[in-house]
RNA sequence: GUCCCGUUCGUCUAGUGGUUAGGACGCUAGCCUCUCACGCUGGUAACACGGGUUCGAACCCCGUACGGGACACCA
């Protein structure tokens, strides 16, 4: 496929000094279902830290929870990547894989007494979250086995193992996104590192999988944030090195709220099968929550070279459709004809009524489409847009037209064609320009405004009011084509 | 409820003590024109509120309101 000579993807990069130390980023997606909107940003601000510092993007799927973890999931997820174009280093981790290296990490901490077994049950559990919800306190696990020696627990009781988190002081987050964000230690309670089952839990894993991949920067969605606080005291008890933070706002639907699926929630394939550019997503997606002055178009090239988490903006930004779609316009208008061309081909198979379109397209709809690529990308939002405003071109007669072709085709207009059909029919050439030509010719000798000829025409040849120029559509329909139309509509 | 974070045109944003508060999308008037787009020229519309600090606040401080996020043996 070609590539748009804007949005290449190996920049010449302005080298950032100083540190030799290489960046690695990562993104970490649970694979519980498809690579939405938010986590396409998360992954694409990833990926530019990491081209424009020189550094690594990788990836690793959380996938310790085996009960909504599928294989499907994360097909879709490295499918809407390679969609978009964020290509990672190396293989995809996985996290669930990894379970005996967090595991000894939890026994490590246990035998340094920076963790501690507790025996306390779920019911016991509940029981206290109640009571401090009865008497209005804020709740937090104040387990009584962090004091208390694991001899005194009932034999053949199950037990999991909470970090002996600090009680006193404060966990300072400096995040590049947040600023410094402080949360006193009194607030945190020890949190579980392995259940009771064993199995590893979240905070744990993340941050020996981090530690252990090399991660530099973990740049991540806010709702991450107190997870940031909880994980340097991992961080801290294993006296490994915390990664730098940068946490992104998320993004809300139009109404202000939690983006849900009808606002745009959606799978990246989604946005693929609507008709829309990954340079475009790429464009757009960047741009909320992060800008370089007033500029609004930026190739990926640009991006890279300008991108940085610095200037990522705390405030959450709204989905609009509207400015993604005008974003997908300009993308598409300057995108390659046969670019364009090729993305259609491959949309076909995951649209509605698209197996018909490449069956029209075989029997030689295709070539007519892509000699029409030039005019229709002007005044297309999305491929899909293009698609159907060229869907004339595969049409058979005698032609279906919509409400206003039908009303303008009225009688005068249809004598208008019949009287036009003889003046096209000895043309020595089928081509634009011989055809404005005799149409303007044609109009002129009758004393007719262009446009009361070439109206009735659109509406005969395409069956719509709206088509691009009239020529441009005779010459690419041809001309037992076109003057079969006429025929049909003249009567 | 507790803890964190936020608030500039409808939306995305620029702006870091002195600006006619800029751009983009949208909407709108017009130009171009075979229609629709594109393009071009205009218009519309914002510093949440209240106190400070200062000669001077969108920018600094405090409070209020509103919004968001986090509070699991989920990730």
């Amino acid at each position: 496929m070609r590539r748009d000579p804007t949005d290449g993807i190996c920049p010449p990069m302005p080298q950032s000094n100083i540190t030799s130390d290489e960046v690695v980023v990562r993104f970490a997606p649970s694979p519980t279902g498809y690579l939405h909107i938010g986590g396409a940003r998360t992954a694409l601000f990833n990926w530019l830290y990491a081209k424009s510092k020189g550094g690594k993007f990788l990836l690793r799927i959380e996938d310790t929870d085996r009960e909504r973890n599928s294989p499907e999931a994360v097909e879709a997820i490295l499918d809407g990547l390679r969609w978009l174009q964020l290509d990672w280093d190396g293989e995809p981790v996985s996290q669930y894989e990894r379970a005996d290296r967090h595991r000894q990490i939890a026994m490590q901490l246990l035998a340094d007494g920076n963790a501690y077994k507790c025996f306390l049950t779920q019911a016991e559990l509940a029981d206290m979250r109640e009571t401090a919800e009865r008497e209005k306190r804020s709740f937090r696990v104040k387990s009584p086995w962090r004091d208390r020696d694991a001899s005194e627990a009932p034999a053949d009781t199950p037990y999991a193992i909470r970090l002996r988190a600090p009680n006193e002081g404060e966990t300072i987050i400096k995040d590049h996104v947040q600023g410094k964000v402080t949360y006193a230690n009194k607030d945190l309670d020890d949190l579980i590192i392995l259940r009771s089952d064993g199995s590893p839990t979240y905070n744990l894993a993340v941050v020996v999988d981090d530690h252990d991949l090399g991660i530099t920067h973990v740049i991540r969605g806010v709702d991450h944030l107190t997870n940031a606080a909880r994980q340097t005291q991992i961080y801290d008890l294993m006296g490994w090195k915390a990664p730098q933070w940068a946490h992104v706002p998320l993004i809300h639907g139009p109404d202000g709220a939690k983006l849900s699926k009808r606002h745009g929630a959606l799978g990246a394939e989604a946005y693929r099968e609507m008709g829309y550019l990954p340079v475009a997503m790429r464009n757009y997606l960047v741009r909320l929550g992060w800008s370089h002055g007033d500029d609004e178009i930026i190739s990926t090239n640009q991006l890279i070279e300008w991108f940085d988490i610095d200037a990522i903006n705390k405030a959450p930004a709204r989905f609009d459709l509207q400015k993604l779609e005008a974003i997908n316009g300009h993308w598409i208008r300057t995108s390659d004809d046969d670019e364009l061309y090729e993305r259609i081909n491959h949309l076909l198979p995951h649209i509605p009524h698209g197996d018909a379109i490449s069956q029209a397209f075989s029997l030689g709809a295709g070539m007519k489409l892509r000699a029409l690529i030039p005019a229709m990308k002007e005044r297309s939002k999305t491929l899909l847009d293009l698609l159907d405003g060229a869907k004339f071109l595969w049409a058979e007669r005698p032609m279906a037209y919509d409400e206003k072709a039908n009303k303008l085709l009225d009688e005068s207009a249809r004598a208008i064609l019949g009287k036009l059909i003889p003046s096209l029919q000895h043309l020595p050439d089928w081509t634009p320009v011989p055809l404005e030509t005799a149409i303007r010719e044609f109009a002129e000798a009758e004393g007719l405004k262009l446009g009361k000829v070439a109206q009735p025409l659109r509406a005969a040849l395409t069956g719509t009011t709206v088509s691009p120029s009239i020529f441009e559509v005779m010459a690419v329909l041809g001309e037992p084509e076109t003057l079969g139309r006429l025929k049909d509509a003249a009567g």
